[in-house]
RNA sequence: GGGCUCGUAACUCAGGGGUAGAGUGCCGCCUUCGCGAGGCGGAAGCCAGGGGUUCAAAUCCCCUCGAGUCCA
């Protein structure tokens, strides 16, 4: 190489070259293209030239199924391999909910060489889902929600290359060719690429206007010490290489057709049910649409564009605005139908919420057009429309109507709690500032645009500001956590140790076994083969003893780093050791076997409950965390709605007629490529492990990529009992249960529990239900029948007491008091007596005794509350007796610790009386 | 994964330390030939559950359960 790196000249191609090209620089952005016309000045790309090809298409008329056939075809003649399109939810990715390009596919293990591409040279058409530019959907005319990136991919390593740049571009100069296009105009952009810890230069293929097709040429990584910078970051070669590249199909096809917008273009069945629908005159509009459209790439505002076109920005407005809207709803209900036929559900959270967000939009949209379609046809009609090349979305298709309508009915519930809310707020307050419309949006998820309309129908007038939702975006900027590495695999690599040998996988029923000591560091002992199982996948590690000559040890924990697996040792008996003395020691270990074989039976059986999970609920349940335990395992699965008891039965039924059967459990480590083709993605329930090799273990119908230790027969598992369901998210239903003894010893406890309540009923526990309600109902009536009883007493009583007040007289006047101990009364009782009292004009003090404390209560007529106050009567009495009070003027309560003290307490609250009559 | 909000009568919600409330619905009576409407009266509450603070908790704090919503 030698001499300093120039993206620049990775674009000096022999293609190019021998092609008669030539490098130029656009007028308008300044960038660099090659052209074989040599007049040219522009690149060619929007926004320095409008788009030529509407209703003067460059390219053979073609629909998306023929295009896409044309795209595959072509390459598989060219020596290609065909790949079946992936789920467009990344399941095997943690760092994307959805699968955003074809090379997605491959991240990270092929991208990275640790694990080989399922073909090379590949081709394949990938649907992909970007909800980056949700506002510009619709309005752009070329942005989609859900796109096909068509690919062909090479991998290449240093010593073994498939091709490189000038084949890349020649491919796609005689793909263009056979689509009739004329290479005259087609124009190639230099773009330096980067995304996703890589980087590489790359090509932009533009044809009168539309950027085709993206030729990347990935041959960079992200590396702190880098030299070459791209983007502001810093990178350096890497060992791999990599053809990327991205055919956009929905511009291919719009390009064969020359339609005003790529939605005319790629679903007009849907269109024009919309319009039809909505009764908006598409025909009317067209003539107006074909010469905007011209400028769609120039610029989206509405105010430029009624330049371009003579038109006022108002009369824009009104005429396209319908259209968009159709254009928009069009393209999420395709989405729809891809990310629900794929398995997602709907929820609050990760995948889900972008599923409901893309919901909510459409119907907020289908209120605006005023359509009274369903959601539910609009997606089934795209599924009909797909069956030919996605045949598995009609599967799903009774399911997703469905999940539909329940987020239909959910929607309309928050928005009409959403209404009556700010019904409400407007009520209290005439003005709503921007503060509470975030917070009405954030909290609640009423849509600014509601606010308004609700506001408006009120009289007041408002405005969403123009940054609101980036105002929604500030309230929840938060540094993310950056990924620490993991010190140990470091200190691993630096002691340069090998991996140890896992005894655990062909042994499952061993517990003692025979190893060396490799090293000793921080407490952590390697050996170089162990049968202790380290912590993954939702299985705790195993625990154990460890014996070296006369020392033993305990194991509290294991892990694994980078395939070394470490115990944590404390010793037992004898002193400390030192590494030194260690090393090369032979050892004897002996694994908590009881413990173990728990958690074996655990993580078989959670196998077992999600697969029939999936049959009782369907094919959207996927796992979507789990945690096994010795006595209680729990599983996450994805649903829609609550499992109800009789699925949950259904479940455990079915679970235990697995055990039942006594299958065997077959575990196997094969080739990913292999098992990916064989079983699907379902295999990756618990994430996605690294290596060429996973390992498959098949429970019953269950296949999954899963690193557990299992029984070796279903039947091991003994039984399988589910303790409860929980939601623990919306669409997440979590699944607690137990399996083998620790299945037996929980209904016992149940049992236990079950007696004890109907022990306390004294009947037997066959009609507890009955008597517990029974009981409840009786409960209820009878502590009726004491508040009603005990105001005919306070009434009754009242009469005797009243009898007992005594006028006090002081300088400004007369006062009835009542000052006394009542028998058997709690505070309520005394409250009611004390307000009875003062109604008749007397002022009462009363107190009472229970349970070892003082009560009391003090009213005062309302005319006399000027000069005497409840509260501060109150007060007086209640300090002798040890304790506060408070309250109104008029009422006042309080007590204490010192109920002897109750005598001279009232006393004292009678003389404050009178000195509160005196003049001061 | 993180943030915010809410659980009070059958329903919709007030009350935010000091006697549990309103509207709608329900029941009864009055009015009417009957219905609607109106008037008067009434029944209906483990204030989600548990713990804590306090003389006193629907109200404040913590936990659990149930629900809603936004962001990544």
């Amino acid at each position: 190489m030698g001499g300093k790196y120039d993206i620049r000249d990775e674009y000096k191609l022999r293609y190019f070259e021998e092609g008669g090209l030539v490098r130029r620089k656009c007028e308008k952005c300044g960038s660099f293209f090659w052209t074989r016309d040599a007049r040219r000045r522009t690149c060619g790309d929007t926004p320095c030239e409008p788009y030529s090809f509407i209703e003067n298409p460059p390219l053979k008329e073609k629909n998306v199924d023929e295009m896409r056939e044309a795209f595959l075809s072509f390459f598989e003649r060219h020596g290609h391999k065909r790949l079946k399109r992936y789920p467009v939810v990344a399941r095997w990715r943690d760092d994307i909910y959805l699968t955003i390009a074809s090379i997605a596919d491959f991240q990270p293990h092929v991208t990275s060489g640790e694990v080989p591409p399922p073909a090379n040279p590949l081709v394949i058409s990938q649907p992909c889902i970007r909800l980056e530019d949700l506002e510009a959907i619709g309005h752009s005319g070329r942005h989609l929600t859900i796109f096909e990136m068509m690919a062909h991919h090479a991998f290449n390593k240093q010593n073994e290359e498939i091709y490189w740049k000038d084949e890349t571009v020649r491919y796609c100069d005689e793909f263009l060719s056979e689509l009739g296009a004329d290479l005259y105009e087609v124009t190639y952009k230099e773009e330096p690429w980067a995304g996703g810890g890589n980087a590489g230069p790359c090509v932009e293929v533009i044809l009168r206007g539309l950027e085709l097709a993206t030729l990347v040429f990935m041959n960079l990584e992200l590396a702190t010490d880098g030299d070459i910078e791209i983007k502001g970051e810093r990178y350096r070669k890497m060992e791999s290489y990599i053809v990327d590249t991205g055919y956009g199909l929905e511009r291919f096809v719009w390009a064969s057709k020359g339609t005003p917008t790529v939605y005319d273009a790629i679903f007009p069945e849907v269109i024009d049910e919309l319009a039809s629908a909505a009764g908006v005159d598409v025909e009317g509009v067209a003539p107006l649409m074909k010469e905007v459209s011209r400028f769609l790439g120039v610029t989206t505002n509405k105010k430029e564009l009624a330049k371009f076109v003579g038109a006022s920005a108002e009369e824009l407005m009104r005429k396209l605005k319908p259209l968009e809207l159709i254009y928009s709803v069009s393209d999420h209900t395709k989405c729809l139908a891809f990310m629900l036929g794929d398995g997602i559900v709907p929820s609050n959270a990760k995948e889900g919420y972008l599923a409901r967000l893309v919901l909510r939009r459409c119907l907020r949209m289908l209120k605006v057009l005023g359509v009274g379609l369903p959601l539910e046809e609009l997606v089934l009609k795209h599924i009909k429309l797909l069956r030919r090349s996605f045949p598995e979305l009609e599967e799903r298709a009774d399911d997703i109507v469905e999940i539909l309508s329940l987020e239909k009915t959910r929607y309309e519930e928050t928005l009409a709690r959403g209404e009556r809310l700010l019904e409400r707020l407007l009520r209290e307050r005439k003005k709503m500032t921007t503060e509470t419309l975030v917070n009405l949006y954030d909290t609640h998820g009423v849509p600014p645009e509601l606010v308004c309309e609700v506001a408006a129908r009120r009289g007041v007038t408002m405005e969403i500001p123009e940054n609101f939702y980036s105002l929604v975006a500030s309230m929840h900027s938060s540094a993310t956590p950056k990924i620490e590495k993991d010190p140990l695999v470091r200190e691993i690599r630096r002691r340069k140790l090998p991996e140890t040998e896992k005894l655990y996988y062909k042994e499952p029923k061993a517990w003692r076994f025979e190893a060396e000591v490799l090293d000793f560091f921080d407490g952590w002992l390697v050996l170089d083969r162990t049968l202790f199982y380290p912590e993954g996948g939702g299985q705790p590690s195993d625990v154990g003893m460890l014996r070296i000559g006369d020392f033993e040890f305990k194991v509290s924990y294991v892990r694994s780093a980078d395939g070394v697996i470490l115990h944590k040792i404390e010793p037992v008996a004898g002193n400390a050791i030192t590494a030194a003395a260690l090393k090369g020691a032979s050892v004897v270990g002996e694994i908590n076997f009881r413990r173990r074989l728990s958690l074996m039976r655990h993580h078989s059986a959670t196998h077992i409950i999600l697969d029939a999970a999936r049959k009782v609920l369907g094919k959207h349940v996927w796992q979507a965390g789990a945690q096994k335990g010795e006595q209680v395992s729990r599983i996450d699965i994805t649903h829609f709605k609550r499992i109800s008891d009789e699925e949950r039965r259904r479940i455990e039924q079915l679970a235990n007629e697995v055990v039942m059967r006594n299958l065997p459990i077959k575990t196997e480590f094969i080739e990913r490529n292999e098992a990916e083709q064989k079983y699907g993605f379902r295999i990756y329930q618990g994430g996605v492990p690294g290596g060429k090799f996973i390992r498959i273990v098949e429970v019953g119908d269950d296949v999954e990529a899963c690193a557990g230790t299992h029984c070796e027969f279903t039947g091991e598992i003994g039984a399988i009992k589910i303790l409860r369901t929980e939601r623990i998210q919306d669409g997440v239903e979590r699944i607690e249960f137990s399996a083998g003894e620790a299945a037996i010893s929980s209904v016992q406890e149940l049992e236990r529990i079950l007696k004890e309540a109907a022990n306390a009923f004294r009947v037997p526990y066959e009609v507890l239900p009955q008597t517990a309600r029974r009981f409840f109902e009786e409960w209820k009536q009878l502590r009726r029948e004491v508040e009603r009883l005990q105001s005919e007493m306070a009434t009754l009583r009242i009469e005797s007491i009243k009898g007992r007040a005594k006028e006090i007289s002081g300088e400004t006047g007369v006062v009835k008091v009542v000052s006394e101990k009542v028998e058997a009364a709690d505070v309520k009782e005394l409250v009611k007596l004390a307000a009875s009292l003062s109604a008749e004009g007397i002022v009462a003090i009363l107190a009472s005794e229970s349970r070892g404390r003082a009560s009391a209560v003090v009213a005062v007529p309302k005319p006399l509350t000027a000069r005497i106050k409840a509260g501060d009567v109150v007060k007086i009495v209640c300090e002798i007796l040890g304790g506060g009070g408070g309250g109104s003027p008029e009422l006042a309560q309080g007590g204490g610790q010192k109920p002897e003290m109750l005598d001279v307490a009232l006393k004292k609250g009678v003389e404050f009386i009178k000195s509160l009559l005196s003049l001061d």
